[in-house]
DNA sequence: TTGTAAGCGTTATCAG
DNA sequence: CTGATAACGCTTACAA
């Protein structure tokens, strides 16, 4: 019963036809009659005929795949957008090459090649760290960013969350639950998003006329074979034991969130009773960890959504007005920790 | 400055040899001057060729592509054994077309057509809902198993983790730090899986003569819109409320664990002074909760690893003694939750 | 309405 | 050592 695989020519064979007219029969372009059709389509089904894309997208010079390039697939931000940018397309008729870059520029070029080899249609680079000028997909190959844009910063649209937005409501969320004093707890403070938050952060106070003090600032290097959770504890506990007082946390991730809970526990003292925190992400952790965490949710859906149009408007060829930066809000998830 | 894509055709104009040769130099294959070899490598330096792989492939009939069809790509056990997956194939010049099924029959069919219209070289299947045997991959296409084999049972491969033992350590475990009456929670007991979990439980029990009581089986189900957590939280809290009495919990994952800890944390006892737990997965979840929890960590890189070599086994035909099921032995991490 | 044939970019066979 | 050329499976003018 092991059926061989079975070509277009074969079919025609079958039916008694060309191949061209079996062609039109499955894309149903041009023109045959109803009779050769029904004959054709039958032989299809009697043979499991399945079209060969490979040959089909030679011809075509269209692969129907689209290329996504993402840091870190168990993370649970970049997993979940990519699923859904996945599923997005998927309807589409699209299928999708992840590839997974270890935020190592090395991989991420190797990918970029094997990509340009498989003739995608499109490219979705997430948190990218490669500069795409001088890259081998550097052509005409439709591309759009999402979290951070490429040096290269021509004409390619970039997509991301409001930061700023998510760390005025993270603070403005502490204040409003009566903290006068809340550490902030930083991890790559290189990076744009970081930034952002950090002004959120900063004008929030400002609104409510608390004074912004440097000390409030905490910055966290994660060590080799250490976790931000790990090293986010650690920081803390260090700035406590050379005096430091605070009644709330703004963690700029879950993760540093956690962490900062973590060290307040160890200390004796309760969450949120004595001491608030908000962390940013709405990782599923967030949803299990104890005390819940209030964090700040980043539209998933929404910026999956938003590349996968904008990436088909640029491969159609219908491009509107689309804007090169494109800001999704986001929004606070009130928890227990606070 | 915008290349237009070059073949192979060009190059060998402009190196004034013949297509023929190109390709043997590229492929150092067949033979060839030093001389043209040099002036061929140079041109394509020269012009950034790089060769088309859709055109490869429809010649060789060999794509170096692998699909996976995984279920639910935010899950962190198969997020973690897809990447690490891809990562050792992407070595082996391989790429990889991941597939998220949603555990969805029609979805899974869907992809299965779409990898054939890509000639994939195999396919691995993690956890599959489908039965193999009608479906459009069961030429000749190598594949491989893990966690579930579909109904089709002939000789496709089957790698999956020791359940049995994972019960059996888990149950151990607690039986160890003093746990006389220990509770069971089973989400989806049809799983060999799960079966095999539970058998391991009842056996560890047996081998230090503690009598298996049927009461202490709580299976829950999830509903609709309803976390695993939230599900098993309730239905924990709904049997003590009939009075059942405990003072372990085995939970079959850590999602389950973790609304175990907060069904007990929220009627006032302490984990683990007055109950303790056990999880299976080792979620990073388990690390982040508070208390961190006693899990059964799966050996995701190893199974990863033993799934690409036997495909590649497979693909490449050097197939020798590859057992049909191959069981791979899972670890206990003991943390606070115990 | 249908068939013929060219061509997509490669590799492999067969002569030279 | 190198060059023509067929073939991979498909789509699409152009003819009929």
């Amino acid at each position: 019963m092991n059926q061989r695989k079975v070509s277009i020519k074969e079919i025609a064979e079958l039916s008694g036809v060309s191949v061209a007219t079996v062609s039109r029969v499955i894309n149903n372009n041009g023109r045959f009659s109803e009779e050769t059709r029904k004959k054709v389509l039958q032989v299809i089904k009697d043979t499991h005929y399945e079209t060969n894309n490979i040959a089909k997208s030679l011809r075509m010079k269209k692969s129907n795949t689209i290329g996504i390039l993402v840091p870190d697939i168990s993370n649970s931000f970049f997993a979940n957008v990519v699923q859904e940018i996945e599923s997005i397309l998927f309807k589409k008729g699209y299928s999708t090459i992840i590839c997974n870059t270890d935020r190592n520029e090395e991989k991420e070029e190797a990918y970029l090649r094997m990509l340009e080899g498989k003739m995608i249609d499109g490219l979705i680079v997430i948190s990218g760290v490669k500069e795409f000028g001088s890259t081998a997909i550097n052509k005409k190959t439709p591309l759009i960013c999402i979290d951070r844009k490429p040096k290269d910063t021509k004409s390619t649209i970039l997509i991301e969350s409001d930061h700023y937005q998510g760390g005025f409501l993270a603070t403005e969320e502490l204040i409003s639950k009566g903290c006068h004093n809340i550490a902030i707890i930083i991890h790559r403070d290189f990076l744009s998003s970081s930034k952002e938050r950090l002004l959120g952060y900063q004008n929030a106070l400002k609104k409510y006329q608390i004074p912004f003090k440097e000390e409030n600032v905490i910055h966290v290097t994660v060590e080799e074979k250490m976790s931000r959770t790990e090293a986010a504890k650690a920081a803390l506990l260090q700035k406590i034991s050379e005096g430091y007082q605070f009644d709330g946390v703004f963690a700029l991730n879950d993760r540093l969130a956690i962490g900062a809970i973590h060290a307040i526990l160890d200390l004796g003292k309760k969450v949120p009773e004595d001491i608030k925190v908000v962390g940013f992400d709405n990782d599923p952790i967030s949803k299990y960890c104890y005390p819940c965490l209030t964090t700040i949710r980043q539209d998933n859906m929404l910026i999956a959504e938003q590349a996968c149009e904008n990436l088909l408007a640029l491969i159609d060829g219908t491009r509107k007005d689309m804007k090169k930066h494109q800001v999704i809000p986001v929004t606070l998830v009130s928890r227990a920790s606070t």
